[in-house]
DNA sequence: GTCTATATCGGGATAGAC
DNA sequence: GTCTATCCCGATATAGAC
């Protein structure tokens, strides 16, 4: 019936969640102020503790969705029918378009690595490790057909995710900087797509 | 003469150095708190501000002697003569030593990344740039001679600056929690380089 | 469910004695 | 150069009215 711009409860704990998260991306956990998660939602600071009990909490909440929505793409991938070599540049795929869906999924993960990961339960360590089945996965089935060498599969994961990682990050930072220089500009996602997906093919491929 | 304990005032500034260092890169830049880095330095508050004037300007000595150490490296092995798949070899090995030698070096960098570089001058972003240049001369050297792909430097940075970075805080995580499975293990750092010169080695190198 | 007002605490920085 | 004591602000969290 009335068009007032009245928010529901449900949406404010949705525009919390969103606030938070991009508040944590901007400023890691500490640094990150519930007063500015409340002003960016354009919600009273006290809803935050309605809705999430307390700052760690939601901050739980944010990491936990990005953690679940990888694990449940590569889990995917690596259940799927097909050879292996595609399911490398799928799980490439994957984990760019998580990240291009959720801005603030690298910033908060590498923080979180970096940390050593002293903000999550234990719970949610495990979901973050889980991605790393997924991946030895598919990785034991490329060598099963005789097309990736013998490799490492905790430092294949370590050579492919931490770039995809970074290169969000570091259009973040040019886009915060005045920047010069062609080796400083933005690249395009796709060319960064193609470069990971030829590059993780040659890092895997069997020599022949 | 005096065989007495008391630290000298170079002492104490070197003792707040690598304090703060370890500091920095245990929370964070916003987190880090001089309280504990004079504690930690065993060395009083005062004395922080009497030899670096602020909190800021103590992160920026810190920053700025990483990443001068590095970018001396890099322009060195750059600037040497020799072949070029050898200088992709050094140039790795030289990430890790440096990495090794400043255990707050990738904790720091990463951090520094995900956030977006917003503790640092303009000075100090140019030197971490500076790095990028040594590789481009490398990489650009190595396709003169027919043996690198058309690889765009910066993508090819992306792909081995963050995995060792990434390696050595995933290092840090496992250090600090109990883990289980042989995928969460430690990994020897040896064997991480040998994965690194022979992923990077597969990642360039020309199709034949 | 939503808001105002406030309790409580920790941290950066400095004054000033020695 | 070194130490003690303190100012002051900002941040998490909650009490309690509506």
């Amino acid at each position: 019936m009335v068009n007032k711009r009245r928010r529901s409860a449900r949406d404010s704990r949705a525009a919390l969640f969103r606030a938070a998260a991009r508040e944590f991306a901007d400023r890691g956990y500490d640094a990150a102020g519930t007063d500015r998660i409340a002003a960016r939602a354009r919600v009273n600071k006290a809803m935050l503790y309605y809705h999430f009990g307390s700052k760690r909490d939601l901050y739980l909440d944010v990491v936990r969705d990005m953690v679940a929505a990888l694990g449940g793409r590569i889990r995917a991938i690596a259940d799927a029918p097909g050879a292996a070599e595609p399911k490398l540049d799928a799980w490439i795929s994957a984990i760019v378009e998580e990240a291009a869906a959720r801005p603030w999924f690298p910033p908060i993960m590498l923080r979180e690595l970096a940390a050593g990961a002293p903000h999550v339960d234990a719970g949610t360590f495990q979901l973050m490790n889980a991605v790393l089945a997924g991946v030895r996965d598919v990785i034991a089935q490329g060598q099963r057909e005789g097309v990736f060498r013998d490799v490492d599969p905790l430092l294949a994961h370590l050579s492919i995710m931490p770039p995809v990682l970074l290169f969000f990050a570091r259009q973040r930072v040019l886009a915060a900087r005045r920047v010069h220089g062609s080796l400083a500009e933005p690249r395009p996602l796709d060319e960064f797509v193609r470069h990971m997906q030829t590059s993780a093919r040659g890092m895997l491929r069997k020599a022949s």
